[in-house]
DNA sequence: CCTACTTTGTGAATGAATTCACAAGCCTGC
DNA sequence: GCAGGCTTGTGAATTCATTCACAAAGTAGG
């Protein structure tokens, strides 16, 4: 019956995580609007699942809620950002200074998370050295000294999809720990090295299917 | 033994139709690449998945390959294409034209896949009226009548996250059939309202929690 | 202090997705 | 045309995720 974020004991299902982000993002809005307390009720309504569910994700890092009242929504609040991760900062670095890109760089929502961009980086002579929003751009040839210098755990790829295998490669001899890759390929890593993808095309051709499969 | 993609008789799954959005992708490579037949092996490989599930994902639709031999690669295409109804042109409107929606407006990939950007909305006095890539931004006060004129299935919603809501009901009302959001909130749509979210803040933050609980 | 009511936390049950394992089918070479 | 080698297609087994359902624990009000 205690409330710290236990170490994870046994394997945490991705799906898990991602809905704990998902509850986080919403009691950060519930916090703003005054609200102290919460249940796995009103949690799961916003989270697009069920309470049932919402108190399994959480009881595999312990106990937070008190019976007959819910959760106290700043402890809850602070239980997640610790079960995350996010109560440091992230180190950020951006490869690829395209449209894709440049868009990530100037995204204020990374860094209000704790996500800092720390550099971008590129291979077009025409865009290195030019700035924005506080970031020169720097050639790619250059990572691997500057992580040694000042390292980041994070990388965002957003490279054209027939370079981002050599990219990756690069990325991971740099020391890189975690990549967020948008090329539409699917990329080989070593198993130390955490990987997520976002596919959009892959987002739109599961709608597609779903437009054209809907009368069954 | 058929090759038709037939309709699909049970319930596909998601991860499904992701996965073979995925095995497209790459067979759209194989193809140019000159190699006209493929194994579920190899399949896997690129897709970062086993064979037998690429067996029992293309299982679902029909059969498609050759005992001995393995898939061949433009026949197995176009069945993908057909299955994930990718032989139609769907068109698509992107509201909100910040700068992920400009970003998302002026790529590429979207178009050469069957999906054609063909307006682009904001409330910005300042935007309204400005163009990029051929498209106007027009005010989204419009959209009603527009898609009345000119129907479109699918929206991008790229707005700022208190929003996104509004603008789900407006798409809504205004008839669209598919939704892919890319505000970091749990929008409510109608049963017959197709949705998707590509969430990066939770993107990010699962790689935190991966990082911060690697040391299990 | 006791009763009525609320909501959590969690094993057990169910349901869904993946993996196993192998018969069936096709190709090649002799 | 038969043997040997390969690869598909698919039920059965397994693993993983969600939902159910209820005891336990708390609140509130008399
Ligand atoms: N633009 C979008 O909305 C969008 C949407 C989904 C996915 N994507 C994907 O994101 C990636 C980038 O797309 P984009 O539209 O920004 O393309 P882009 O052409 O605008 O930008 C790509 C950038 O990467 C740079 N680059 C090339 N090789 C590099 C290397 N080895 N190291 C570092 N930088 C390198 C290029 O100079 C260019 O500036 C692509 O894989 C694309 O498929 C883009
Ligand atoms: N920029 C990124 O890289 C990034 C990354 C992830 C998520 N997002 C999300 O995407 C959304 C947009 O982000 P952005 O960075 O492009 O912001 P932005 O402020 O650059 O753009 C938002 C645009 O939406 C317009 N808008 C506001 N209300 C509108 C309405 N009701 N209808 C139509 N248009 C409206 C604004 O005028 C503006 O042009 C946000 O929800 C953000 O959290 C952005």
């Amino acid at each position: 019956m205690n409330s710290q974020a236990c170490s994870a004991v046994k394997r945490i299902a991705d799906s898990t995580v991602r809905r704990l982000s998902v509850y986080l993002r919403f009691l950060e809005g519930s916090t703003s609007r005054g609200q102290s307390t919460i249940s796995s009720e009103e949690l799961a309504k916003h989270g697009g699942t069920t309470s049932a569910q919402v108190r399994k994700d959480l009881s595999f890092f312990g106990s937070f809620g008190k019976r007959g009242l819910g959760y106290a929504v700043p402890e809850l609040t602070e239980s997640l950002r610790e079960i995350l991760g996010l109560q440091r900062q992230w180190n950020v670095v951006i490869v690829g200074a395209g449209k894709i890109g440049t868009a990530l760089a100037q995204y204020h929502g990374f860094k209000s998370r704790g996500f800092n961009v720390v550099a971008v980086y590129d291979t077009d002579a025409r865009k290195i050295g030019s700035k924005w929003e506080g970031h020169v751009v720097r050639d790619v040839a250059s990572i691997t000294s500057d992580l040694g210098e000042r390292p980041a755990e994070i990388a965002v790829l957003a490279v054209p999809a027939d370079v981002a295998q050599a990219a990756v490669d690069r990325l991971v001899s740099a020391g890189i720990r975690a990549i967020l890759n948008f090329a539409p390929v699917q990329l080989q890593v070593p198993g130390d090295v955490a990987l997520r993808s976002v596919n959009m095309a892959m987002e739109l051709e599961s709608l597609s299917f779903e437009l054209t499969n809907r009368d069954r």
